[in-house]
DNA sequence: AAGTCGTGGAT
DNA sequence: TATCCAAGACT
């Protein structure tokens, strides 16, 4: 009988793979080649978003995006207005000036490094598409997998100063062979072992493939890595809105400019965000529409964004035909609430 | 290169 | 309620 030789990681954690890999909505279950724009646009709405949330969103796109010849063929607004309450807008932005470049050039490039070059595609998600679309085996180092080799390594150096070395360990997983000849399972291995057994909180480290190798479970400081430097607090800002509706139940929204906080999104009109709060005769003058009678609707709706927290006050006024000055639109209220970010969607919460 | 950029679920 | 943080990109 042979003595116990460990496996290498790759194979130990490509064998764990096969046996829990997750069924996801953007995941090819039947081993087929994926689809290079389904595993991109999986990709661009997995940033920073969870699985959970974008399950449900996966399948609508694509039901009204088939192709990225559609994507491109189509109007920016209806991107944004499918991406409502996805978050980071930018990314609809950049996702549709990839499809029209990706269109130009008639398919997606095959590379990392070129897929790089594309609006929205950074590091992470050039090396993602080239790992499960087309097997370059290339590591993409999300979170999952910077939290997995920070443990491994037991790497003391807090995040972000740390990404460097652990993105360059990860990708020094691709001298294994077993992972090398697997590229895009190896990548979805590392997720799935981040997302369900090497945890951010309490890591199941007995049901670890790589519990052997790995350093922080082997000095019982797991739980405590990878180390980050502390968040700022986030300061709290005050804004007043207008809803402003006809007869026939159209209510008035407002483009935001094309960049920045919210770019390009529809919005209730409203007075710009600053730190103190708005009086009724500070607010009222920013009406998109001055001398109605504006009535303060009770109540404050909040919401949190990255870096600050929201109060916004409403007004309400009625009128009986809506004629949108410009830069505005009307929309009925259904499918106002339909395209707005999440933002707005409270502040019509407010109004019941 | 540190700040900007959304949202919802878990704890 | 407060905090974390998720298949990050861009400036």
């Amino acid at each position: 009988m042979p003595l116990p030789v460990p496996l290498p990681p790759g194979t130990a954690l490509l064998a764990w793979y096969d046996r829990h890999r997750r069924t996801l909505p953007f995941r090819r279950s039947d081993g087929g080649r994926p689809d290079p724009y389904r595993v991109w646009l999986s990709e661009v709405m997995l940033q920073q978003t969870t699985v959970a949330a974008v399950g449900p969103r996966f399948e609508r796109f694509l039901a009204r995006f088939p192709t990225i010849e559609a994507l491109a063929a189509a109007p920016e607004a209806a991107v944004m207005e499918e991406w409502a309450g996805l978050g980071y807008y930018a990314r609809a932005r950049n996702l549709h000036a990839c499809a029209r470049a990706v269109a130009a050039m008639g398919s997606f490039p095959r590379t990392a490094e070129a897929l790089r070059a594309l609006p929205g595609i950074g590091a992470y998600t050039a090396a993602a598409v080239a790992a499960i679309a087309f097997d370059e085996p290339v590591v993409p180092a999300d979170g999952n997998v910077e939290r997995v080799v920070a443990r491994l390594l037991a790497e003391e150096t807090p995040l972000p100063a740390a990404k460097p070395r652990l993105s360059a360990a990860a990708q020094g997983f691709m001298a294994d062979e077993a992972a090398r000849a697997r590229p895009g399972d190896f990548a979805q291995a590392l997720f799935d072992l981040g997302a369900t057994i090497c945890t951010p909180k309490a890591p199941a480290c007995a049901l670890c493939p790589w519990r052997g190798e790995c350093l922080a479970q082997q000095r019982g400081i797991q739980a405590d890595l990878p180390r980050k430097v502390p968040k700022r607090a986030r300061p709290l800002r005050h804004g007043a809105h207008f809803l402003l509706t006809d007869t026939a139940g159209h209510l008035l929204l407002r483009r935001r400019p094309p960049r920045g906080l919210l770019g390009g999104m529809l919005e209730l009109p409203g007075t710009p965000w600053r730190d103190e709060a708005w009086t009724e005769a500070e607010a009222l003058p920013h009406a998109p529409i001055p001398g109605l009678a504006w009535r303060r609707l009770p109540g404050i709706a909040r919401h949190g964004f990255t870096h600050f927290e929201l109060e916004m006050r409403l007004y309400a006024a009625t009128v009986p035909h809506l004629d949108p000055p410009e830069g505005m639109e009307a929309r009925d209220r259904m499918e106002a609430a339909a395209v707005l970010p999440t933002v707005m969607r409270r502040l019509l919460a407010l109004a019941g």
